[in-house]
RNA sequence: GCCAGAGUAGCUCAGGGGUAGAGCAGAGGACUCAUAAGCCUUUGGUCGGGGGUUCAAAUCCCUCCUCUGGCACCA
């Protein structure tokens, strides 16, 4: 029994159509999921859904519907979505489910009788649309707001705060004695301009109390408060709370001793919290470097270990948006290209923490120069090669690209544990094209034609096909499908889902491998 | 407005006082095992403008311009 890896993603809206941005940060967190796995770690990756709401409640009145049939439609479309990206989570909330809302209350209940809380009566503005509180700051000088906050009402009205300014110090403290957390050095946030961010905003003012609650009266779909009636619980506290109303569910130690939870029996094989990465966009940094911590404080639990912000995706240089049309459906992708390809070029082209750029063109390039006649052809060439030469039998191990092979994986193993995935694959594709040099410099194919160059052509052709299988093995937490392809085509019937079989020469003399077929087929563009 | 960061080859970016770099794109070549793939060679740049320090500046300083991010919301 040890401590598992946890990892999760931001909880998404349900109330709105998966696009690439939720891909993409699903795919990021996956891909680290399976490395870790591969790694030999255990792992618990957690995703899923943020369904309370003002929104969403008013979305479901819209269409006839119970809130919770209504979420229960979308839930549907989300996780068929999680299974189309080829996601390895472990688990998926929702937030409507009770192991949540109890967790929620639980906190709720702790937190109050503490003191944290104090009730209050606010007077201002609210966005209904953008379900926030406005100030005089939010109002432009003639008195109105921006019409991206819709109908603007002002309210009267009593809610619950959670004292936040004496935490500041503390957090502040963290942050800045959490620089290195693991021999990678990576920051509590990453990057470290994400960082340096929320260090400015924390140390520039004193925070303002969050207010936690919503009246009942303006809001029922959401989790009661468990001290008053007349109130539910704030969309983004219910929402922070998955990270260990989970964790809580499945039976964590440290969590349920938190919540002093006598209903929930701990399970000694499932050590969650706290989280090893929460993966979140740069837009809910300020909640999760923020309130989440002082949350976590609050309650007795430790802090997570890293956060790590990526950036938004624009299309040919311009925001997304879907007034204009000017959008990538990840379904559509994933049905013309393949969701390999699909989550090839979201981690290629991105590093984590920039925006990026989804170009088609750029997205078609990489495919053909990348997968198709990068590793693709590579695989194909060299077992076809095994294929006529040797009637595809493995023939006596060689070790000549073995040097090259063992960097590529030290330092690919390297970028995983670091969380690099960009660079990761930049390292991985120096060893396809390494390996394509080696076959125009080894030369099998003539060779092949001279009896006398018999042993040389077993040489080459047995250190083409071990680098395949190497490929294999470095390329499943990314493509998973391709990379066990690839070992089927090898014939051999395990998944190459262990890094530990990232080492050379494992392939063995006299097996035979499978029959090879183009592994990104190439897509001829019709030319317009 | 304030605070960061950035402006280097057509594109994406690395370099950070001493002869300008990579990948992709472009051009040329030899080959033929392969998904007409791959490999080799190679053309591109007064390093945003101006001023300064220095024997020497893409690099340090000043100034201006432009862009991005944060300061208020959003994967």
């Amino acid at each position: 029994m040890r401590k598992r890896f946890y990892l999760t993603t931001a909880i998404d809206y349900v109330n709105g159509e998966p696009h690439l941005g939720h891909a993409y940060e699903k795919i990021v967190a996956d891909v680290i999921a399976r490395a870790r796995r591969s790694l030999g770690e255990e792992v618990f990756f957690l995703t899923g859904l943020d369904e309370h709401g003002q929104k969403v409640q008013q979305a479901a009145l819209d269409n006839g519907k119970k809130p919770q049939a209504y979420c229960d439609e979308l839930a549907a479309v989300w996780k068929a979505f999680a299974k189309k990206l080829n996601l390895s989570n472990d688990d998926f909330v929702r937030t409507s489910e009770p192991r949540h809302q109890t967790v929620v209350q639980a906190i709720l209940s702790k937190l109050n009788a503490a003191g944290h809380f104090y009730k209050a009566q606010y007077r201002g503005f609210y966005s209904p649309k953008e379900e926030t509180f406005l100030t005089e700051k939010d109002r432009r000088p003639d008195g109105s707001f921006d019409s991206s906050y819709g109908q603007v009402v002002e309210l009267v009205e009593d809610n619950y705060y959670f004292h936040l300014r004496e935490h500041q110090q503390w957090l502040i403290e963290h942050i800045e004695s959490h620089p290195k957390i693991d021999p990678q050095g990576r920051e509590f946030i990453e990057p470290i301009y994400r960082r340096n961010e929320v260090l400015a905003f924390l140390k520039n003012k004193a925070l303002e109390d969050l207010c936690i609650s919503r009246p009942l009266a303006r809001l029922n779909w959401g989790v009661p408060l468990p001290f008053d009636e007349q109130f539910v619980t704030y969309v983004w506290f219910d929402a922070l709370v998955n990270y260990i109303s989970v964790p809580a569910a499945q039976g964590d130690p440290a969590v349920l001793a938190a919540l002093k939870s006598e209903s929930r029996k701990p399970k000694a094989d499932i050590e969650l919290w706290p989280a090893d990465v929460h993966v979140i966009g740069k837009d809910i940094l300020k909640f999760h470097a923020v309130y989440w911590p002082i949350t976590l404080r609050a309650i007795g639990l430790p802090l997570p270990k890293q956060i790590l912000v990526h950036g938004w995706w624009q299309k040919d240089g311009q925001k997304m948006s879907k007034s204009t049309g000017n959008v990538v459906d990840p379904l559509a992708v994933i049905d013309e290209w393949g969701v390999d390809a699909f989550r090839y070029y979201a981690v290629r082209e991105l590093d984590i923490g920039p925006d990026g750029n989804w170009t088609d063109a750029g997205f078609a390039a990489r495919y053909k120069a990348e997968l198709a006649d990068g590793i693709g052809n590579l695989l194909n060439r060299s077992l076809k090669m095994l294929q006529s030469y040797r009637a595809g039998v493995v023939p006596p191990r060689h070790d000549e690209l073995a040097p090259q092979a063992d960097q590529v994986v030290n330092d690919t193993i390297a970028h995983l544990r670091g969380n690099q995935l960009q660079a990761a694959l930049q390292r991985i594709g120096t060893l396809v094209t390494r390996g394509n040099q080696y076959v125009e410099q080894s030369v099998p194919f003539k060779l092949a034609k001279d009896p006398s160059k018999a042993a040389r052509l077993d040489q080459v052709l047995y250190n083409l096909t071990e680098t395949c299988r190497i490929l294999a093995v470095l390329l499943w937490p990314f493509i998973p499908t391709a990379a066990e392809k690839i070992y089927a085509q090898l014939g051999l019937d395990v998944s190459p889902d262990k890094m530990s079989e990232a080492v050379w020469g494992r392939l063995n003399v006299g097996h035979t491998i499978g029959e090879p077929a183009p592994l990104f087929p190439r897509k001829d563009q019709p030319s317009k």
